[in-house]
DNA sequence: CAGTGGTCTAGACCACTCA
DNA sequence: GAGTGGTCTAGACCACTGT
């Protein structure tokens, strides 16, 4: 009765696991609080400290903890999330505060923006780009890229690709610095006033270099957003690519219904 | 050991996760490829099995690759997204196909839609919930939850919050089969035609029950997302949390910029 | 300095898959 | 049965953080 073939025995390092996220769910062990360390998880537990590290690595891959190098490892803090929104393109918003949409938003949370143009190239165009810009791929196209930070907090990567008819000889094609409202604004001193956007939404986890430049944390992942500017006529005239932390930043739209 | 005090800062199990990652980028390892076994890895890089491991956990956590125990490890296919947008609340598909919004899309993309309502119950209104429905917390609200399948895999979990007030003695209240054109159709009979909706959105790891219950492999995040459904008055009258893998779903709107 | 997590070794046995 | 990944042990040393 004692041995048979397979009783439904749950591997020690879940077990360490469950208790540990019970803890936490319970309010025993709150948001910042230390966990245990991992050698005193492995006394407690009677198991090897590789089995108590695993328990935690568990935790970790589902965003409740993160480890601290030489301080310990920690209930996740529960962020609060900057959600951005279609009224960042607002032409009013933009009038009001002469403000780019992602200065606009931050500033809306009481945080401090900063946006480093970090490139400004020309290049043949990727084909997912072609697509959504109406061209045929490796039709030359102005790629700037740009990161943007809260606080002196890293926050998201955008790279914008802009068809060079459109930019033609306007700081849209070489200037980093945009000057009064920014992107958009120069769009429509182009003839390309924002009508309508197309965002196509997706999520996944970070690659190592943009865990390290994001400086995303284990168990984050990350949004992807590839965004569309559309005049009025329909015709789109710039394709962006957000990628941004999902700890602490989402997405948030409001939007008419057609019949 | 070759060097004593700084020796290559790169740890071991890194740099073998960098050569495989390196292989499956340039394309030598082509998606549904096998990696080389671990015992294999740890004998060509001359480390131990269990660094070989970690290497191949590192391009797990990016979601590289997935292991099929007894199998091997395999690169992950690239699965083609199923984006859901706002149209899928449009009334006039709704007429055309006497579809739900969900079953037109799955239908759109030639696969089988399958919803299965497992529960229909009264509860406190959370209060996340009563904000956007505009009650106070504790309300009674109805919650229906509803899991989504597409060729019998499952997509999505969808858990919908009606107050009680506007679900009346209606199918919303209690019947798990709402007839044609389901959900909305029902909202319109009740007075309830949608006309915008809210999409709150954002990414974090699964937890363990949804990985389970929604067949998530290891590395890929879960995409949420608050739908709060509001009639032509600016009411709102039901708010959706819907829960989807983010390697096969995504979202993709098309939203008008106001000036 | 002591204590923490990060990496690594060289084994072992279990659970799953497939021929 | 042979080969795969999954779990586990009992050590070791390194790197980082505090006092």
């Amino acid at each position: 009765m004692t041995t048979s073939s397979h009783p439904d025995r749950v591997p020690a390092s879940r077990r360490v696991a469950a208790a540990l996220r019970s803890r936490i769910e319970s309010g025993e062990l709150r948001a910042g609080a230390p966990l245990p360390s991992e050698r005193n998880l492995a006394e407690d537990f009677e198991v090897a400290r590789n089995t108590a590290r695993e328990a935690v690595r568990l935790l970790t891959d589902e965003g409740l903890v993160h480890a601290r190098h030489g301080k310990g490892v920690f209930v996740r803090e529960t962020r609060k999330l900057m959600r951005f929104g279609a009224e960042r393109y607002s032409h009013r918003l933009r009038e009001e505060t002469g403000l780019s949409p992602y200065r606009a938003e931050v500033a809306k949370q009481g945080r401090t923006a900063r946006v480093d143009c970090t490139s400004i190239t020309t290049v043949p165009a990727p084909e997912f780009i072609a697509e959504r810009l109406g061209l045929v791929a490796e039709d030359p196209v102005i790629c700037r890229e740009n990161w943007y930070f809260a606080d002196d907090e890293p926050v998201q990567r955008g790279i914008t690709y802009i068809p060079v008819a459109v930019a033609g000889t306007s700081p849209l094609a070489d200037s980093a610095n945009l000057g009064k409202g920014s992107l958009y604004a120069r769009f429509e001193d182009q003839g390309y006033p924002i009508a309508t956007i197309r965002e196509e939404i997706s999520a996944r986890m970070p690659r190592r270099d943009e865990k390290d430049r994001l400086k995303i944390p284990d168990g984050v992942p990350v949004i992807e957003v590839i965004h569309t500017g559309i005049d009025p006529e329909g015709t789109p005239f710039e394709t962006t690519v957000f990628t941004m932390r999902a700890d602490t930043t989402g997405l948030d739209y409001t939007i008419p219904v057609r019949n």
